[in-house]
DNA sequence: ACCAGCGGGACATCCCGTTTGT
DNA sequence: ACAAACGGGATGTCCCGCTGGT
């Protein structure tokens, strides 16, 4: 095989993450895949050896994006799930991660409008990424009640919409304070029962 | 002037609404102007009587539909707020509310993600809607509680993040426990202190 | 209706003609839309307000190339059919004719292995302009002929294969001989019987 | 060199029948190179170890298939030319032919148009291929013939027009009669003096 | 107010020739 | 000989704002 497996998985990974920063700044249609690969460092020309289509880019973006978030707040084994979970929460809640300074912003808030409109495979990678979400949350709320698992998909849907309207917000003191109010709501949610 | 200001008024909210129906279903970049003409039976001629621009539209639609949302849920004299509250939480919660069967879809919930990476005036009028959503919610709540009124921005967020969610998602089961889970979360929120 | 009806027939019939000689002379690929209407001195955003696709345009140039031929061929009132059609064969077996130096150059000839790889609308046309051609033939071939009427196809294909060949052909000495062989055997073909 | 020159040459007749197939059924500009070898089982990459250029791969194309097909017309020793030439005629005008069902299609008829738009190279092969079927077709003809031999030029053509023609028309009624009316005009020709 | 011709910008996709590598 | 990444050219189609015209 021309080209060595690493130096084209080096360049899938570059095409992925310009397209994912673009596609969250601009949106889906307004992202050029001129602009993509210019963010990758290459021309257009190269982009149809890597992917199908401008689509088929987007849900790759997607996927690949939702994983890095996963990691990002995956538990390291010597830390407690619930002081964890308060990690999460501060990372998830914080307002860097509202202006991309954050490392790995999260796909399902900064793309829910531009997935409901995609194509359907676009919104079954969306789907299993708010599964996976919903049940790292799940599992770290539930470790230490005694009582039955209960549902997080509300207090997921809570913190994906948090940081997706505050995003759309152009009130600095207003963000704050939702920030805040889902900060102290989402314990009264995963903790009481 | 050979037309009434009504036929004007009349012409004007049918372009308002047309847009607003097409923004919601392929987003702000993947409208024309001759689409949203089309659905209000004219040509791409008239638009510019009436705007100047499909950025101008978009702020204008959004305000529009907010206003008939709103207007919609707003509670009728004879009812409770209580009872109302959950004649709400029920008909926004709905799955025809997501299919757009709606009479009012609410676009704060459709439109989170691109009102993001639109211009600060469009954000102003969002935050304009999200505020009066969130009063709307907080006078029918905070209404038989004798303790101090709490801060309900979380919930209005919960509510527009499981809409917007639920729109994206692919699976029609775990639309509908999401829903289920935001009904019974929202209760415990608004109720509970 | 804003801009007079000839003034939009004109632009019209100045698309067709540009096309027509830009189809014949490179074929439909490699004819370019820019180039169509640079030669019609107008720019490719016009295009679309006179034609749906640069497919409809070919059809309608093969049909109005073909009426143009057609009218071109038409019998003057005071010519004899015999005589009429010998002229008829004298011009359309002329070297200007294949070098487009003829004002109507025939789309059933310069046109038809471009129009068997197109779509069925386009071969429609065509087969409504063969059928049109072999009948002013037959017309004129009948005319003096006390015997029953033949079937001209063969002899009209025969012309079209001539003019199609001959312009193939990168030897002018074979060219001639075939046009000259062609004048010979049409006579025999038309008036024996 | 690790590859024999036989495994070559099948490669090469792979191109050159895939590009054949290919350019009779789209033409020139609407084949590409990657198409070509996709017929050929093969990508790209290997096309220019092979030919220089589309250009030049046309070229080689055409005399191939020409070469095909005089070879499925030559007579067999042992038939006559007179009943040979029937069942050539035959072969040539039959509907299987134009549907390329026909194992050798004439380059002649399925290529004039596309031809006569390319460059001096590609006429010059065109011209040759057309000089051995008139010539095949004279020596036939001329056989039994104790006059002096006639120039079967436009007797060619119309063969070829037909096919041509034949394969550009919408109507199978009119198709069977434009065939039908060749094979007896054709005979005239050829026989008559 | 509304219609439609027109200029010219933009872009996803395709395509071809070269380069890198086996 | 073959495979595939890559650069960069081209084009049909769409889109928007302007303008002539009713």
């Amino acid at each position: 095989m021309p080209y060595t497996e690493e130096h084209i998985q080096q360049t899938r990974t570059a095409i992925l993450e310009s397209a994912f920063n673009l596609f969250t700044q601009k949106g889906f249609e307004a992202t050029s895949i001129d602009q993509i690969m210019q963010g990758a460092d290459m021309t257009r020309g190269a982009f149809y050896a890597h992917f199908s289509s401008k689509s088929d880019l987007y849900r790759q973006a997607l996927i690949h994006s939702a994983k890095k978030t996963q990691a990002k707040y995956h538990k390291p084994e010597k830390v407690s799930e619930q002081s964890w979970l308060k990690v999460l929460l501060r990372g998830y809640l914080h307002k860097d991660h509202l202006n991309q300074k954050n490392s790995a912003p999260c796909p399902l808030a900064f793309l829910v409008t531009d997935v409901a409109i995609r194509e359907d495979t676009v919104r079954e990678a969306y789907t299993d990424a708010y599964r996976s979400m919903n049940n790292m949350i799940s599992n770290y709320a539930n470790s230490n009640s005694n009582t039955k698992p209960k549902s997080t998909l509300a207090a997921t849907a809570m913190l994906i919409g948090t940081v997706a309207v505050a995003r759309a917000l152009d009130d600095e003191q207003l963000t704050h304070e939702l920030l805040e109010s889902c900060r102290s709501e989402i314990k009264n949610i995963l903790e009481n029962n």
